[in-house]
RNA sequence: GCCCAGGUAGCUCAGUUGGUAGAGCAGCGGACUGAAAAUCCGCGUGUCGGUGGUUCGAAUCCGCCCCUGGGCA
């Protein structure tokens, strides 16, 4: 089983409830969610709901680790092997699409780009500036240069740095066959409540946060001093409540900032679930009892 | 009650000597193939407080009314 959402949508609740009643264990599909560093501020489940149901891939991975969705994807086929031969159910859900897109098409086979290359290409960018870093992108990969734009710096540095490792085009690469996708169909579920309210949520989830500890939390993490680049450096909330701790900002301004990134993030995930993701229910509304009912006649239905 | 200063986008405000309006923020739509809570692309969304008038033409000028803030009583 597949859940999609934004973030305080009410997915994770939903999956804890399903699979108490199916026999199954919730799996990760959040790409801060691995991160072990910030347990508050990413919303990862608590301790109680830990006690429910069993739980995978959350808070797996140190902080200054990079994840990426060819590792998750490897992580998630083990995870869900060990699920089925326990004669559970793998109930995967996340707002990272991304990663739901892999775990259902999966991805081609590219080797790693060393992290030389990698800098390489991150410090040519900064030095001639995205326009000109795409000329040169055209030369070794002119499909893909035709298809971003000159400020996409993540895709173009990522793609100069597979035409440079490997000596092929990742345009080339990235129409290999997939691999790693799940096998047989899955039940998909997408929870998309009204925009207001889920706003709404979101501002007062992230209040809560900080009654909860989301401020120490951040302080430990910006102790240790990693890359500003690492991706749990990226969650939402974080370079905020840096900022208001190194006294930066008044803790109201860095609430209302995280509160406005959040919404943000909710508002493309949701472009994305509209675009990208074809469930077999679409649920538009939060969790509650009534919809899991109907939830559970649906899926009756379908199998 | 009188005197000022204001009422323009969801918010804060611009708006030349009259030619039916534009910035920032918020917001909305979209892209997405190994950092994805990332990284990008696109879009003003409007009874210019109301109503009469002057004018070919009014957010701009005049009258009256309503509302807000400040002052004087």
């Amino acid at each position: 089983m597949l859940i999609a959402g934004p973030t305080a949508s009410g997915k994770s609740a939903l999956a804890v409830a399903l699979a108490e009643r199916a026999d199954g264990v919730v799996i990760n599909a959040d790409s801060m969610q691995l991160y072990k560093d910030l347990h508050v501020l990413t919303a990862r489940p608590d301790a109680a709901d830990e006690a429910r149901v069993p739980h995978r891939l959350y808070g797996v991975l140190d902080g200054a680790t990079r994840a990426s969705v060819a590792s998750w994807l490897e992580m998630l086929a083990e995870v869900v092997r060990d699920v089925r031969d326990a004669g559970k159910l793998p109930i995967i859900v996340g707002g990272t699409g991304m990663y739901i897109n892999a775990a259902i098409n999966g991805i081609a086979s590219i080797p790693d780009v060393p992290v030389p290359i990698h800098q390489d290409a991150v410090d040519r960018l900064a030095q001639i500036g995205g326009a000109a870093f795409r000329a040169e992108l055209a030369e070794h990969d002119p499909v893909m240069a035709q298809r971003l734009f000159d400020g996409d710096s993540q895709r173009l540095v990522r793609a100069m740095g597979v035409v440079k490792a490997t000596g092929r085009p990742l345009s080339e690469w990235q129409t290999d066959p997939h691999q790693g996708q799940l096998a047989g169909t899955p039940f998909s579920l997408a929870v998309m409540p009204p925009r207001a309210e889920l706003y709404q949520r979101i501002d007062a989830r992230f209040d809560q946060m900080i009654t909860q500890g989301a401020l120490a939390e951040v302080e430990a993490l910006g102790a240790r001093q990693l890359d500003e680049g690492l991706p749990v450096m990226k969650a939402l909330g974080v370079r905020e409540l840096l900022s208001h701790l190194r006294g930066e900002m008044p803790l109201e301004q860095a609430s209302e900032l995280a509160k406005r990134d959040s919404r943000r993030y909710a508002k493309r995930q949701m472009t994305w679930i509209r675009n990208n993701f074809n469930p077999n229910y679409l649920a538009e509304e939060k969790y509650s009892e009534r919809l899991l009912q109907r939830i559970f006649a649906n899926l009756l239905k379908t199998y």
